[in-house]
DNA sequence: ATTGTAAAGTAAACAGTGATTACTCTTTGA
DNA sequence: TCAAAGAGTAATCACTGTTTACTTTACAAT
């Protein structure tokens, strides 16, 4: 609508709107996130808002895609900084990244992951494209994993169901990524048994359990890896 | 506050509101459940309401611990219907049904392992226990598949990091089961595990990436507990 | 310098929500 | 028979997202 004379203080405007919504949700949970309290909090009526995002959801689909690249940017950080490990370790301080962002960035966590509000659920054109941004980064550590010899696919970790290949191999072919279709199932596996800690650990059913999260993390991710074949 | 003449009438509205907000989850999400329109349905005005249950999040604690209950009932008839398997098989089936359970009844699923509403957590107290309930079954089976050498322990799944170790032990302890620290470590290995797979392919991020999500658990069930040292 | 236009913001209102209070029936036990 | 308790209601409070009609502000071209 707006886009003429001054751009960049609409986006500033924007920018101020989801920074604000990003601090009401890490007060008071993602559902908390109400145009109203963004309003009162800089100093302006709720229907102004409604220059900026059109409706309640395109702010929070805003939000979620603002989440995803970040988890994407923070993977892709830690698999720089790890350049000189060698493949396993990288690979492993890459998953451990992974389940750092979401302890810190709490809330992006679950709204991006989670059930973030009513009936509300982000248009899965705009969902899917970013969830795979995030495993990219792990996917070709496994892939250079699996070419460097450092993984061995080791049984029942070297095959995959044939509907299931058939599948992951066309997405391969899609997206045109130099990316053998074992690669990327073993990246699946990982990425399941990653994200079901967190999410326990984050609505506080694992701690109780086992006690020592970080321990319980880095030894069944260790675990996973060394039962694929992983040459530590 | 009620309790005198009629117990039981009483408790049937409880079970008449629960069955309504249930229905109400169904439609619209789990944050969909609104004292007025359980009202509406019944016939009631919202503040009568209060009359069985003093607030909101006491009726949405209250279908938690339903919900909890219900999977553990789930559970346990599949490990009764299936006593005629060999153990792997067995505890494999009790594994599936975890899933099918957390598809049949997806809203209540989402609303006791995961993020119901605003602000709201429901009690640990009450959820701790209940939570311990629904894997009592697998990990009876766990011990029973050790114990009879139908899972023999195999690295890196043979070993505990010490301080977890301790911890597990300390909650076996405290509970008095008959049960070894090793049942319970892969058994919480194989909770994270299940449950990353299903709550990634309830809010569709697994989907899209593997295809059939049927074969997909059903293989990483069965290459999990293969790692583990089963022996089918 | 003035004017016209479009962007930015506001006030008021609509239809909802959970929750509380004060009140009225209705049933029942002594 | 009648007081007491249970069950329910109407009215109200303080919220929410959203829409409409209106006003202010600021800039660009005449």
């Amino acid at each position: 609508m707006p886009r003429q004379r001054d751009d960049t203080v609409y986006e500033e405007t924007q920018a101020t709107i989801k920074a604000i919504a990003r601090q009401q949700m890490a007060e008071d949970g993602t559902a908390a996130i109400s145009l109203r309290g963004i309003g009162r909090s800089m100093d302006m009526t709720a229907p102004a808002l409604y220059r900026y995002y059109p409706t309640r959801d395109d702010l929070i689909t805003a939000l979620i895609v603002d989440g995803f690249n970040g988890l994407a940017d923070a993977l892709e950080a830690a698999d720089a900084a790890l350049d000189t490990q060698p493949l396993p370790e990288r690979l492993f301080g890459v998953l451990v990244a992974y389940r750092q962002w979401a302890i810190v960035h709490r809330v992006d966590f679950q709204l991006i992951y989670g059930n973030p509000i009513p009936g509300f659920a982000a248009p899965r054109e705009v969902t899917v494209p970013a969830v795979i941004r995030t495993f990219v980064p792990v996917v070709r550590l496994m892939e250079m994993a699996l070419q460097s010899g450092a993984l061995v696919p080791k049984p029942p970790y070297d095959a995959i169901p044939a509907a299931i290949e058939q599948h992951e191999q066309a997405l391969i072919a899609e997206g045109g990524y130099p990316i053998s279709a074992l690669a990327y199932h073993l990246t699946m596996i990982g990425w399941t048994q990653v994200h079901g800690i967190i999410v326990l650990e984050m609505y506080e059913h694992l701690g109780p359990n086992v006690g020592d999260v970080d321990q319980f993390y880095e030894a069944a991710i260790r675990a996973l890896l060394t039962s694929m074949g992983t040459r530590w």
